[in-house]
DNA sequence: ACTTTGCATGGCG
DNA sequence: CCGCCATGCAAAG
């Protein structure tokens, strides 16, 4: 395979002490060697000077492996780079259309993995806010017990879901082991009983993949350079059980999963790179916290000082119950940091029960959290804890156990106060979190009620967006009481806290639970992507850098964006920010400055700027017109916006351009009036041009013939035939997966392999064809940025209402003799279907919409009216987006 | 009599 | 079957 690989660093096996670990290297290293990359062991490699300098500069492949294969050339700056050893690893990025980019370039450009690891589903995907979307929504139900999420990095983490076969990709941030790999070193295994867990245990979530980043770590570390073929992925599978169990010694090592969380003062480059690197996050799941360490061997020593935390003598193996997982939102993570300077590392939560509540005063905290992450105790009588709530109040807690049952039960006493203080009662949640790199602990809670309303909302209509209607957004200042994390806690699905004097409300059980949303009639409640986006603003008093990533302006905030209401954000062409928002009650718009943060539930009660609206029954300043103006295509939009639509891009739009684009043209007998508030759901707003909204109500309007080729037709033969492709995609790729993951192994690793080429042929070659087909239908499309080499295709030509996962979707923009045949054809099919099978079963996702007909909203594209503009992207309200995504945030983009 | 403390019990995963 | 932990409860204050 990739004979780059077997370079002097490859040599596995560790030389003999006193030579250079570099193969190539023909030196004795002096006594005192230097740190070059990590092995696997968690030591690092031991260069003598030269190689060491050369590895630190940057070097060392130049140097070393000049002859070997694996160089590559930069797809921006044309550099060349090594891609084929463990060394390079980090050098460079693997782009979606193919090709590398060297870091240096990637960073410049992205804020996101750029080495995904390409799930089955992702492997197609070429535009990036598709991938982003993607990423968004699914795996979904990998995100329940998930842990943190890092609002920047977010997007990798949706990855944990892959198939432990995957467990190929490189980590996703590097991850600091090296310290449980000393641990490893010292290899103090659990108690067998412990081993065999499965699911929650923490090597099976290794080996599931959830855990991955270590494991890829330890794969890549402990490779030197090169794979050797028993160092392939069996051997990582392998290396995070033992990981799992090493036991904490006294130092101040942590375990676990970095929070993927950026430091925000850190340099950009440093989480840029974290983020190129990415993969599947495992969400950080387990609460334990490895820091990301990007330098290879560079900092296992700051990472120790950093953590400086006593441990527990088990801590090791410590794997966490997933209720306990941290679901804190990055919301919350945001208002925990009081110090920009300080990261906040989630650890674990708990929820209240009621002796815990109760006026006792005594918090049971899980053994292994305990243990995990308050100091270790070994008299009953414990130590006082000095907690910090996210107000910045300090506690001081008594943190102690009893025995119990030859083992301990770990309590926090004294907490009545801060309970009280936080109002918080059986069923709210407290979080523990710690900031970095004070060690602080800190203390946040998130209420029932709010976690309630917020997932039934979620589950009813957003799914974890608390947009209009939804409980009350947390202040941003004030306590974080929304989780948008999409889990439910037990109690919301009865009556409140009320935790009921039966133990461990049996019927729920005690987990956190997710109402699934994967079903026909909940679709209709998700939240899109583009919808989510619409709610994300910056963080107070943040202004948002503007990236331009493959033509698509986004918003990168150092800081997590808050959630607020949708608005529409004017030009700002007088100076004066404002934004138009629309009251819950009487739905008139109101105009308020622009840095205005506004609660999803935003009423003209709540407008303190402009007194004289503050009620429902002043008049609306805007005129219709002005309305419309407002809520017109080319009306800027506050979020991700796509390339935009120029007047002149009218014409070539005609007729399929996307559905949106349609409706707000008003062309089309479908159409409706932008403007026009459509009561045809409930989420919808004056200019959602989903296909809902487009359409006259039911039994109105002209009947449409099957070769009518009207917006609403061709949509619903669109989403038919992309019905059927999907069909035979998803075929072909259950036969392609296992190929495939080894593939991305191979390729990712070597590329020298033409991974790009191949992954897409092994994996779909229809699907290559249709994305050749939308290149060069992409002729009409006049967006500037389609040069990008990296740029999708179908940028600026995205449907709106396809499907994320849809790629090979032709956009409807790029008309051509044969699209327009191919729509009739799937039309027709569809048609034919639905003669025959009028009741059956339908896929949720892309359930053809009869035209014209009766309709229940089922998942259709409903751009929210402030996201309008963004109409070319490829949204699907299937994959409803979560506002735990906080990829999304990052990427929000200004109008 | 009431509260606090430390431990025991047993349901549950 | 075993460990966790929510809660019961008795002793102590």
């Amino acid at each position: 395979m990739s004979s780059a690989l077997t370079t002097a660093s490859s040599s596995s096996s560790p030389l003999s002490s006193k030579s250079c670990y570099n193969s190539d290297c023909k030196e004795l290293r002096p006594d005192r060697s230097r740190k070059g990359w990590r092995l696997r062991t968690g030591d690092f490699a031991e260069l003598c000077d030269r190689c060491a300098s050369a590895y630190e500069e940057g070097r060392f492949c130049e140097t070393f492996h000049l002859n070997a294969s694996g160089w590559r050339c930069c797809e921006s700056c044309g550099k060349r780079v090594h891609c084929g050893c463990i060394v390079s690893a980090h050098a460079f990025t693997l782009l979606d259309p193919g090709g590398i980019e060297c870091m240096t370039c990637a960073g410049k450009n992205v804020i996101l993995p750029l080495n995904p690891a390409w799930p089955p589903s992702l492997l197609f995907h070429s535009a990036l806010p598709d991938r982003l979307k993607e990423l968004s929504v699914k795996n979904w139900t990998q995100l329940a017990g998930s842990g943190p999420v890092p609002w920047r990095q977010a997007p990798s983490m949706f990855n944990s879901s892959l198939p432990s076969g995957e467990l190929h990709h490189r980590a996703p941030y590097e991850v600091d082991i090296s310290a449980a790999l000393n641990k490893l070193n010292t290899s103090e295994r659990l108690p067998v009983s412990l081993e065999k867990r499965k699911n929650e245990d923490f090597s099976q979530r290794f080996l599931n993949g959830s855990l991955k980043p270590c494991g890829q770590d330890l794969c890549e570390n402990g490779t030197a350079g090169g794979i050797k073929s028993e160092d392939k992925p069996s051997s990582c599978s392998n290396m995070p059980k033992q990981s799992s169990f090493v036991k904490e010694d006294s130092s101040t090592m942590q375990y676990g999963l970095n929070i993927p969380y950026a430091p925000p003062n850190e340099p950009s480059a440093r989480g840029r790179i974290s983020g190129t690197h990415l993969r599947p996050t495992p969400l950080s799941s387990l609460p334990k916290q490895i820091h990301t360490n990007l330098q290879n061997g560079a900092d296992s020593n700051e990472t120790q000082l950093r953590n400086g935390r006593p441990r527990g003598e088990s801590r090791g193996k410590n794997y966490l119950l997933p209720r306990y997982w941290p679901r804190f939102t990055d919301q919350e993570l945001q208002q925990i940091s009081v110090d920009s300077n300080s990261v906040i590392t989630p650890l674990f939560e708990k929820m209240l029960s009621a002796s815990d509540a109760g006026r006792i005063g005594r918090l049971v905290l899980p053994k292994k959290c305990a243990e995990a992450y308050f100091p270790s105790i070994s008299q009953p009588e414990g130590l006082p804890l000095k907690v910090q709530d996210a107000k910045g109040k300090e506690w001081i807690f008594q943190f102690r156990f009893w025995p119990n049952n030859n083992s301990r039960m770990y309590v926090l006493e004294g907490v009545t106060p801060c309970i009280q203080s936080m109002q918080l009662q059986a069923g709210d949640t407290v979080t523990f979190s710690r900031l970095e790199p004070e060690g602080k602990l800190v203390m946040g809670f998130r209420k029932a009620s709010a976690t309630a309303d917020q997932e039934n909302e979620t589950n009813k209509t957003k799914n974890g967006a608390p947009v209009q209607g939804d409980a009350e957004l947390a202040d941003p200042t004030s306590w974080t009481k929304v989780d948008k994390s999409g889990y439910i806690a037990k109690e919301v699905l009865g009556a409140k806290p009320s935790i009921s004097r039966k133990r461990k409300n049996s019927t729920l059980g005690s987990k956190s639970k997710r109402l699934r949303i994967d079903n026909e009639d909940m679709i209709e409640l998700k939240i899109t992507w583009e919808e989510a986006q619409g709610l994300l603003r910056p963080p107070p008093n943040q202004v948002p850098n503007i990236l331009v990533i493959e033509g698509f302006e986004f918003e990168e905030y150092e800081e997590a964006p808050v959630l607020g209401k949708p608005s529409i954000i004017p030009p700002d062409n007088t100076g004066e920010r404002i934004q138009w928002t629309q009251c819950e009650d009487c739905l008139k718009w109101r105009k308020l400055p622009a840095s205005a943060l506004l609660p999803s539930k935003w009423t003209c009660s709540d407008n303190s700027w402009e007194p004289e609206r503050s009620f429902c029954s002043a008049p609306q300043e805007l005129s219709t017109e002005q309305l419309e103006e407002l809520l017109s295509p080319v009306a800027p939009v506050k979020k991700m916006k796509a390339a935009k639509l120029e007047p002149d891009n009218v014409e070539a739009l005609e007729g399929l351009d996307t559905l949106a684009n349609l409706a707000i043209l008003g062309e089309g007998e479908a159409s409706q009036t932008p403007g026009q508030a459509t009561t045809k759901h409930p989420r919808h707003r004056p200019g959602c041009s989903c296909i809902v909204c487009i359409q006259p109500p039911s039994g109105k309007g002209p009947k449409h013939k099957q070769t009518c080729t009207c917006n609403v037709c061709l949509t619903v033969k669109r989403r038919f035939r992309t019905l059927m492709l999907r069909r035979e995609k998803k075929q072909f790729e259950k036969e392609a997966e296992t190929t495939r993951q080894r593939n991305q192994f191979l390729d990712e690793m070597f590329p020298d392999r033409s991974m790009d080429d191949e992954s897409l042929t092994c994996s779909n070659t229809s699907t290559s064809k249709l994305i050749e087909e939308g290149k060069m239908n992409d002729g009409s499309d006049e967006d500037p940025n389609r040069n990008k080499p990296s740029t999708s295709p179908f940028k600026g030509q995205i449907d709106l209402n396809m499907q994320p996962e849809r790629e090979d979707e032709l956009s409807p923009g790029s008309d051509s003799g044969s699209m327009m045949k191919m729509l009739q054809d799937t039309g027709d099919r569809f048609l034919e279907q639905q003669r025959s099978n009028s009741g059956g079963t339908r896929s949720s996702s892309s359930d053809p919409l009869e035209p014209g007909g009766e309709r229940e909203h089922k998942g259709e594209s409903s751009s929210n009216v402030i996201d309008r503009s963004s109409n070319n992207l490829d949204v699907d309200k299937d994959h409803p987006a979560t506002l735990s995504l906080n990829p999304s945030a990052s990427m929000s983009a200004t109008g």
